[in-house]
Formats: structure tokens, sequence, C-alpha cells
DNA sequence: AGGTAACCGAGACGGTACGTCACGTCTTTAC
DNA sequence: GTAAAGACGTGACGTACCGTCTCGGTTACCT
């Protein structure tokens, strides 16, 4: 994976501490699920690439200016509605072997991109392709999460004489997480029982001496 | 690979022999190539979700209507022109044993898809996610005769005793190519030069028994 | 009537006489009636307005050329079709009186521009606003024959003490004419059944003194 | 004239008085203005029917949706246009006999149709042929107001034994006004000096016992 | 009989304008 | 200061016709 740098939200922590002091009207958390609530529901009739930020003010029942208030492209709001569901957090398995740690986590990857969630993450590998903002987007909030811990569990595996000592780990990355993004682009039969059940098994054969 | 069921045209031979009488003035050769090089120019300079057709129009000195008269979508010009750039023509290895030929197969697929061409292929590949038109399209016009020609060599090695037994075909043809794709999706450094050079052997060594 | 000056077209009375030389293919007499016919059928579902050169075309399975190479505008075709239908030739009535003569032509005008036929000349007036060509073109193969003698029953009676003397000929021709095409363009109660009966007398009444 | 009913717009005095709320950004009278000078100017060089909303929206620097979103047509944009201009507002003169009310009435029609103002005109009623709806603002926005007066002043001066009582009324408006439409719809030399001059009292001269 | 030339149908061509959609911004009142 | 509402300028969409052009093929008269 060629992703861009990590890009720590310094803030995040801090927030919870200093209630900073915010004059006005403060950020209405109706609108914001109504935001993310209908965008969700659009997304089950149409995909992204023809959901409008229009269509999404209308059925929020909410003005075009909050949305440009709050998110950059509606990537950014299907990023977040996307998040927001149950069963799509990423847990990260803290004991285990290496081999069973990419299993887990590919398992998980796949529980989270298979039927409308993974027409969703399509959309927004969609949407990146013609900004720069959205890929960085998609790494930041999705991949850096999903994806780089397994780096450091292939290398485990390598030193550990499991995995094939040869392979360059970025490559094997792409190699564990490029078919299941391709699957994910290839339409509707995208990731079907088969693939879903025996993938992480196949993924690890490939990797193993 | 989930892509559609191979499409064989039928009319294919017959079209050499019978000159088929088209009443009317006839397309116009001159029209097909400025527009095609148009799209290739503006191409270089922006993004396939940037490029309009109305741009594509004017560049070429062409009437709109001759462009929707003959390609259903942007994404069909930029396929066609893609194509017909010099070094993306697909030679397939006469003899060669299952390794050689998924060797060259793997070399000449990064060869067609760095730089600038590979942007138009993520381009394609972005505007399929709103239309099974393109992607049928993608499959059609160049996914099929470059990566299906790997599923044979990928049995033939598992029966050989080169590769191993028990992966799967389907999925083993997406470990091949899955990293490609994922990498000319990813952007300015998609497919760099140690991607370019080792990939190929990478690949082949996850094979391997 | 302030109607542009004749245009006395000197060829008609040669052509009889004098066969020209025509070399070629000549004019397909079926085409031209398939072009009227076409023409006059379209002209019952739609205005002039609506109506396109390429929708008679294809109505009459005639090539578009055909069409431009005998008329100037879809105004002369309609024009050509509309003074071809029986009832609409305008007969000059040989011996009668000024009341009678105006009494006699108003009648045969309101006949004339009743129904489908007066939606036809007033779309042809529409036409004529934006071209000085369907201007001629109406005074010529319509107005003139129809209008003009008029104005000389105008001026006999006139001279017979009938009508009132102080009435300028070329008003009165006006005032005659004007309240028809009034009622023409006015839609589709234009010329109704009470207009119609009563409209000739009540025209010469208001010329009596 | 058969014209529709009329169609009494029971809220105009209200209006006044209650301030509609109306949310959102409210409606730019600079680009109202924008529009209307727009298509003077373009209409002193085109008629009508060769004006496009393309050319008014480019001219007045104007976006397309701004016009579509306040007019119907380009014939609501004309009439709009024409009234607006100082010298068409119709004065209905208070006090007078029939005669003199008429003869008023017949020199402001005059007035306001001649020259540019009158091609206006002449354009609407053209476009007026392919549209109901053109044809009902003709009406509302034009004739109602100039040609609907002239009805009670026919009937009063029948009734004061001025004008022949054997007139149908309808029949007589259509003769007062009749004539001068004419003139509008016959091209360049339409109203001209003679006429303008001598119309009001030739008119009168007609129904006149 | 063959040559010549204008005709014919079909339909592609470069254009212009259509009326609609969504963009991202701006401007209003209300909270 | 945020919110809903909705008008604004912009620009692209895909379609309909315009009037012209370019084909193969037809139909007459004149050598």
């Amino acid at each position: 994976m060629s992703m861009p740098a990590e890009n720590i939200d310094i803030d995040t922590n801090i927030k919870e501490e200093k209630k900073e002091f915010h004059p006005g009207r403060p950020r209405s958390e109706k609108s914001r699920k109504a935001i993310l609530d209908a965008t969700r529901r659009l997304l089950t009739h149409m995909p992204l690439s023809e959901l409008s930020i229009e269509a999404i003010a209308k059925k929020a029942k909410v003005g075009k200016t909050t949305i440009y208030r709050w998110w950059p492209s509606k990537a950014a709001i299907a990023m977040e509605a996307f998040l927001e569901q149950p069963g799509v957090q990423n847990i990260i398995p803290t004991t285990a072997t290496s081999e069973e740690a990419i299993e887990k986590q590919l398992e998980s990857l796949i529980r989270q991109l298979r039927g409308q969630n993974g027409r969703i993450i399509a959309g927004i590998i969609a949407e990146s392709q013609g900004s720069a903002d959205v890929l960085d987007l998609l790494y930041d909030k999705f991949l850096k999460d999903r994806v780089s811990p397994l780096h450091d569990h292939i290398e485990k595996g390598k030193a550990d004489g499991i995995f094939k000592k040869e392979l360059n780990t970025e490559i094997a990355l792409d190699m564990l997480v490029g078919p299941l993004f391709l699957r994910v682009l290839s339409g509707e039969h995208g990731i079907d029982n088969i693939f879903a059940e025996s993938y992480p098994a196949q993924a690890l054969l490939a990797l193993k001496v």
C-alpha cells in the first residue's frame, strides 16, 4: 500500500479536557444525524457517484450550507456515515500469533466490506481518483487502522520463519488486501460467500513457506 | 476476478468477407482520430472525472452529436484512446512454462499500467462504480484479454506441481492482479520502480510450493 | 394592406411554350407529393412552429436534401401544401355589384380560413415575423389574389355612392380583412359559426353610407 | 376579439398589506433589470424568433436558471420588457363621449405599437401561434386593458344612436383593432405616418350612422 | 448503346440552443 | 454563530434540428 503519510489529529485528545469557548449557536447534533442518516438511506438506492449534496439536504431537511460547513465533499459524508454504523468499527485483537492475527483481520475486513458497505467504500475509492483529498481521507479514516497493523504481523511472521523471507513486506501487504478491494470494485458479485469463507486461509497459504 | 462471462462476437470473422452496405455518408475517420487525440491530450492535464464531453468536442473541433453517436460514455472514449496507443496492445507469448508465461504477462501489464496510462485505467475503474456498462466495457476491452490467460497458466502450474495445489485458482488470479490495480488506484506513487521490477517474481513466489 | 410590391413571375407564360432542356434525372413527382402529404398530416397534430423538416423527411421517406432542393423554408412547404388542397383555390366572381363581389370574396376567404386551414395560415404569418422571405411568400401566393381584388370594388363602391367617400381605400381594405386575420390568430375559437355567418354583411355595413 | 375570459387577481390589493414571509435569499432586482434590459437591447437587433434565452443570459451576465426560474418563455420576458418601458402604460381617459374615448384609445394604441415596440408585439403574436400560454399572456397582460374598454364605448355609442345599431359589438371591436394588428404584422412599413394620423377618425367613420 | 448530369435515399457532419441538474456561494430571517 | 431556505452565476449534461456534405444508386435525354 503506497498511501500518504500519517496525519495525526493532535486535537483529538485535547478536546475532552479543554472546554473551548464557542460563541454563538452550537452545532446541531440533530442536523448532523439527519444528514448522515439521509446519506445512508440514499446510498441504498444509488451509487455514491449519483448521490448529490442537494438530495441529501432535501432528504435531511437541512440547508446545503450546513453540509458544506462541516464536510468537504460527499465522499467525506459517506465515509462518516459508513464508519458510524455498527459493525464497521475496527477491533484490533490483542494477543495472537501472526498467522491468527492476519486471519482475524482479514475476516474482519471482509465483514466490513460485504454488501452495501462495500459499495460505499467502492464509491469512495472511485471519488478518490479525482481528488487527492478524498484519497487522504480514505487512508486516514479507513485504511490506516485496518491495513497497517498487518504490516507488523507480516514482518513478525517472516522473522519467525513462518512466512517466506524473500517476500517484500510492502508487496505482501498488497497481496493480502489487493484481492479484497478488487472484488469490492467488481460490482454485484464482488465478495461472494465462497470468497468470504476461503479467502483468509488462502491468503495466508500464499505467504507461508 | 468475478467478471461477466465471455461474450464471443461471432460476426468478427464474417466482417472481413461480407462488405456490408451502409447507406448515407460514411463515418469520418478524421473526426474519430481528432476525438481520441483530444481525449488523450486532455487526460494528461486532468483526471477522467474532470474531463467533459464538451471539452473534447471543443478541442477536437467536432460536434457533440458526433461523439454521442459513436461512444456511450466518456469512459468508452477513454478506453478506446487508451487502447489505440502504441505499447498497450496485449501480446500473448507463444511457448513458455507456466511460470515464465505468468511472469511475462505481469511484466506486460505493469508496462501498460505505469504512469499516464495507469491513471486512465484508474479513471475508468472509478467511472465503472456508477455504471454497469462501463464495468462490462472494462472487462471486455481490457481485462478479458490480459487477465484471463493467467487463469490457465495457474491451473497448469498447479497440475505440474510447481504451484500450491490447495490454492483456489480464482483467488490466486485475484492475488496476481489485485496488487497491481491497488497500486494503480493509489495515486501518484502508484507503480514505482521498485514495485515494477520486483513484483512479477514476488507474485510467483507466493504461488510456488 | 401595406404589402410588398408585386413580383411578377415573368417565366410563368414562357414555361408552357418553351420546353427547356433539363439534362439529368427529372424531379420526382412522387417525392413532391409525399412531402406535401406528410406536411399536411403532421400539421393536423402540431402547429407549424413545432413542425421540423426532419420530421417531414422521415414521414415522407425522403432525403432532407430533396426538401431543401425545392423549398426554401418550412413555411413555403406549408404554403404549397395548403394551396394544393381542394377548396382553397380562389375563384374571382365574374359579374356582380361591388357590394356582392365583396360579400362573396369575404365568404370565400372565411371558408378558406376556417378550422385546420386557418391554423396553417396563422403559422405562416407567425413564421413571417422572423423572415422577410416568408412575408413575401405570404403576399405573393395567398394575399395578392384574395385581398387585392377587394381594393377595386371598394373604389367602385365609393364612386357609385354606396360606400362612404371619406374612407381611405387602403384603410377600408384593412378594415375588411383585419378582423378576419385577427380571429385566425386568436386560437381555437378563432372563426366561429356566428362570426362566419354574420361577418360579410357586418363588414359591408361598416363601409356603407 | 375572441379572447379568454377575465381572470381577476383577487390578491392584488391584499399584497400591499400582508407582507408574506419568504424564507431564503430574496429575488435579485439587479438581475431582473439586467435581463429585461438585455432583452430590450437584443430585440433592437433581431426579431423575437431569433432571440435565444442563452443570448439574454450571456448579455445580462446572468445564469440561465435565473431566467427560467422567473419566466416561462422568451415571449414572457419580451412582454415584461415591453410593458416596463415608458410610454406603453395604458391610461384610461376618465370622462369623454364614446366617440372621443374610442378615438383617444386608438391613438394611444397606435402610439404603443409603432416602430420597435410594434415589432415586439408582432413577435409575441407569432410565438403565441405555437403556445396557448403565450396567447393567454398576450391577452392578460396587453389586450385586456387596452382592447376591452372599447367594448363598452361601442355599446354606449350604439345606445346613444351615434353608431349603427345593427353592428354586432364583438365584430365592431374586431374592426377597430384588426387593422392595427394587421399593420403591425405587415413588416417594416407597418404603421406609417399616414395610417397613424388618419386611422382613428377613419375607424370611427365606419361605426357611425 | 453509352455518356452525361441532375436527381434520389440515407445518414453523418459541425453547429446552436434547448431546458435541466448540481455545483458551491451568497443573502435573508430566525433561533 | 449556526440554522433553514432558497436565489445566485456557472458549466455540463444529453437531445433535437439546423442546413450542408458525401456516399451509392437511379433515371432521363443526347449523342
